[in-house]
DNA sequence: CTTGTGACCAATATGTCAATTGGTCACTTT
DNA sequence: AAAGTGACCAATTGACATATTGGTCACAAG
């Protein structure tokens, strides 16, 4: 049997308990850390507080649910990513090359977890496709980063000013999707680097004034 | 236990047997009409094999596999969609319009399978994940369908002539994919359209002279 | 009020084993 | 040859009992 699995998904782990909190970071430390070494089904809840050293209930003061660890770890895998590409646009760097850093980025970001985290490859797979909350706030963190570098090449005269920019960076963040998406990414993994160059080139060519 | 399955994949389902034979599109035939009724993973071969009048063993002298028959029931359903694209290209339409139809087209029918023949999209997915040979010559007859487009454009004056035709084939193949993905297809539903429409214009954009 | 827990329950995972299923082959019929 | 099959085997599956796990709660200690 093959059947797909429909998943329970869709609920949106949410917050409990203080937000900041040494325990609440210990969890999220040992969870990462366990995750990726046996992955995310093989850990159980109780492993956790065995290795922070308190017992399974406490954890839950913290967390309403396994799944919102997950989605825990995975905001803070996607953070690193974040900070990458905050470096990139406060960098010296022109708008285009800006624009092709940031797939280039994506790319490198994901293969590198893909080979040497595979196990948290597999959550945030999970995690884009049952759509835990980590997703779409990283989802509109890249869309802020993409529009503030179509708004420094439109200012600068680099990119044209005719078309909207909602509309623009609606366009680049569909262009941008498949190089952002786990499952993608490992389906398309040999040839990305080369399909990566035409789609940025497609959108270069497209912002010339 | 949500552990993501490794699968044996990858194998690809050749042919066996004659190539036109009635035989072999009765088999064709009834697995299409099980397949959407009961699903791939729920068909049985003997059950091909009841509903044609044959034994079991006979459906193995046209199929090297059960993988094989998903395989060729892909191939008919995928060149439904290709017959309309076809269709397209012979049209009146200006290049531009084209490439739009082309999006609307992919996006139609990929809803029209996903809400009308679900468990048919079913296949798909696996035929798109394991690599399914149907899924490598669909694509490529796209492509060319793609090219065509292209070309005319660019002979009419209506598309810019400096890029070379590879590149801009391979970039807006790059923006097609996720819209006749059917992993992408079903996460993006909602906003589909809207998403195309961006993409759309963005491909204009940069194919403007 | 915060920190912390053992005991408890429904749901899920796992191990086991007989029944099915995908697939092959020698063989008959036409 | 080509058309067609029953019997057979290894691998998967389904079903079911058992063990774990995710998650809650009432309660204790500082």
């Amino acid at each position: 049997m093959t059947e797909s699995d429909p998943g329970p998904s869709l609920e949106t782990p949410s917050q409990r308990g203080p937000l900041e909190h040494a325990t609440r970071d210990q969890i999220i430390a040992a969870a990462g850390a366990h995750f990726r070494h046996y992955g995310y089904a093989k850990t159980t809840v109780s492993d956790l507080a065995r290795a922070i050293g308190y017992s399974k209930a406490y954890i839950y003061k913290f967390f309403e649910s396994k799944q919102a660890i997950g989605n825990a770890v995975s905001i803070e895998r996607l953070g690193i990513i974040l900070a990458e590409l905050d470096a990139l646009i406060a960098g010296p760097l022109s708008p285009g090359e800006k624009l092709r850093d940031v797939f280039t980025i994506l790319i490198e970001c994901g293969e590198a977890i893909y080979f040497n985290e595979r196990r948290l490859h597999d959550i945030v797979t999970a995690a884009v496709a049952e759509g835990w909350p980590a997703v779409a706030a990283y989802r509109e963190r890249i869309a802020a980063i993409i529009r503030a570098i179509v708004l420094e090449g439109r200012a600068s005269g680099e990119f044209e000013r005719e078309t909207a920019v909602e509309v623009i960076c609606d366009g680049i963040m569909t262009v941008l999707r498949p190089f952002a998406h786990p499952v993608m990414l490992e389906q398309t993994l040999p040839d990305l680097r080369a399909s990566a160059t035409a789609a940025v080139a497609l959108i270069l060519r497209s912002l010339r004034p």
